[in-house]
DNA sequence: TCTGGGGTCCTAGGACCC
DNA sequence: TCTGGGGTCCTAGGACCC
């Protein structure tokens, strides 16, 4: 831990400037329901879920505080919530449109650290090192104010009001000597908060939260702490290691300690490609219809493989999900040997990993295909396959991404080898 | 009570190779 | 004659996060 005052002149010659790190974590409040009600004035102040219809199949996205204040949680079953608050707008997730104001969010998130790390789609940290000494002209400085005591809080809280006032949106702010500390900070506060965790002062702010704030520590982690009576931070401060060891495992035990220690990582990494592009889709009825499966996983392949192609990327690798009405769920993957962005070569490798596994007597809840292994696509692998036929296929790709670009995927529909992928292909 | 859809990471057994 | 030991890849499943 480093505790020397980050101000102070540098002691040992070769010894790094270590200031006292300062990481902050921003979470926008109730997101995608917060971006409902701005859009619909009408909904402002009222019970709203996003997620679907009231009778859907589905869990909720996203509750407003007027709903969670009713009873309603992340991610609680629809048909439940109705049940809970029959009261609320239920309405279906909007997700490109939260995608725009997430981009909007971070354009202002980014104004006030030259390091920030786009988390998912509502949160981010911010690194406030450099606030502290004036180093690295900091952004504190760009707002003309002088450095109060306060400083966190004070940057904190014009970070919230440029946010608000250019978008729209509430966010949470916490400040912490790390991420994790900074992390359970904006959740400890929300909505419409900010909180400063001194350094030193980590542990006592742990003590009386819960060990299910802990990002990894879900469901099944706080059921097995709960049987050994590790409810709230202060049990795990006050137990052993092995007692944490028989919970966790090792791993997670020395983790859980660290944590409890106030201790963690600090530094904020960049922007990482994706390690694989999934859709998937659940029927509204459980479907016994092999031929409407087909078509559906058909669409699907042909969704994820739009994506990898946008993204630049090619695929090793192709996974067929198939959940059953006893929700069981199961995956067959196959490795390809090869790279491939083309739609119909994944088709007939999953169409052909669906036939192996197809249920005989059970009803279908969900299917859904799993791209991984994924590469850059670099236009050079071509060479060891049947070239011709790719580059057919890849003609065909790229006329229907050409219309897609103008109308959406939805824009346009095809239903080029959905039957012939039906009988078994040997071979690659 | 009925359990979404997009992801990441970890574990573990068997194949295969040296 | 009872039986190596890694390392790596492939596959399946599960916990977890937003
Ligand atoms: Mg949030
Ligand atoms: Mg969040």
């Amino acid at each position: 831990m480093i505790k020397q005052d980050p101000c102070a002149p540098a002691g040992k010659a070769d010894a790094p400037r270590a200031a006292r790190r300062v990481v902050a974590h921003v979470d926008l409040d109730a997101f995608f329901t917060s971006v409902e009600q701005l859009l619909n004035p009408a909904l402002a102040g009222q019970p709203v879920v996003v997620g679907g219809a009231a009778n859907q199949r589905g869990v909720v996205a996203s509750a407003s505080y007027e709903a969670r204040a009713r009873g309603v949680y992340v991610p609680m079953p629809l048909v439940r919530a109705y049940r809970v608050c029959p009261e609320a707008h239920f309405l279906p997730g909007r997700h490109s449109l939260y995608s725009d104001f997430s981009r909007r969010v971070f354009e202002v998130i980014n104004r006030f650290s030259p390091t920030v790390e786009r988390a998912s789609i509502d949160e981010g940290y911010l690194d406030w090192t450099a606030e502290q000494c004036g180093t690295h002209q900091p952004v504190t400085a760009r707002h003309g104010a002088a450095l109060p005591v306060h400083w966190p809080l004070a940057l904190a809280e014009s970070l919230r009001l440029a946010v608000l006032a250019e978008t729209g949106l509430s966010v949470s702010v916490g400040i912490g000597a790390n991420r994790l500390v900074a992390k359970i900070a904006s959740k400890h506060c929300k909505p419409r908060g900010i909180c400063h965790v001194a350094t030193g002062a980590e542990r006592a702010f742990l003590r009386p939260l819960p060990l299910a704030v802990v990002p990894g520590i879900g469901k099944r982690a706080t059921e097995v702490l709960a049987a050994n009576s590790l409810v709230r931070f202060a049990d795990a401060q006050d137990t052993d290691d092995a007692t944490l060891a028989r919970c966790l495992g090792d791993e997670w035990a020395r983790r859980l300690r660290r944590i409890a220690n106030g201790e963690g990582r600090v530094e904020l990494s960049p922007h990482e490609a994706p390690k694989g592009i999934s859709n998937e889709s659940t029927f509204r009825q459980d479907c016994r219809d092999l031929d409407t499966v087909r078509r559906t996983l058909y669409r699907l392949v042909e969704k994820a493989a739009w994506r990898l192609r946008r993204a630049g990327l090619v695929t090793g690798s192709v996974a067929v999900k198939l959940r059953t009405a006893d929700f069981r769920t199961r995956t067959h993957t196959r490795t390809l040997g090869y790279h491939s962005d083309c739609h119909a070569e994944l088709y007939r490798v999953a169409a052909q990993l669906f036939e192996d596994f197809a249920p005989r007597h059970q009803a279908i809840r969900l299917i859904g295909v799993q791209l991984a292994n994924l590469a850059p696509a670099t236009g050079c692998q071509l060479l060891l396959f049947d070239s011709d036929r790719r580059a057919v296929n890849q003609q065909v790709d790229r006329l229907l991404d050409r219309v897609r670009a103008q109308h959406g995927f939805s824009g346009i529909a095809t239903a080029a080898g959905l039957h012939a992928a039906r009988r078994p292909v040997r071979g690659g």
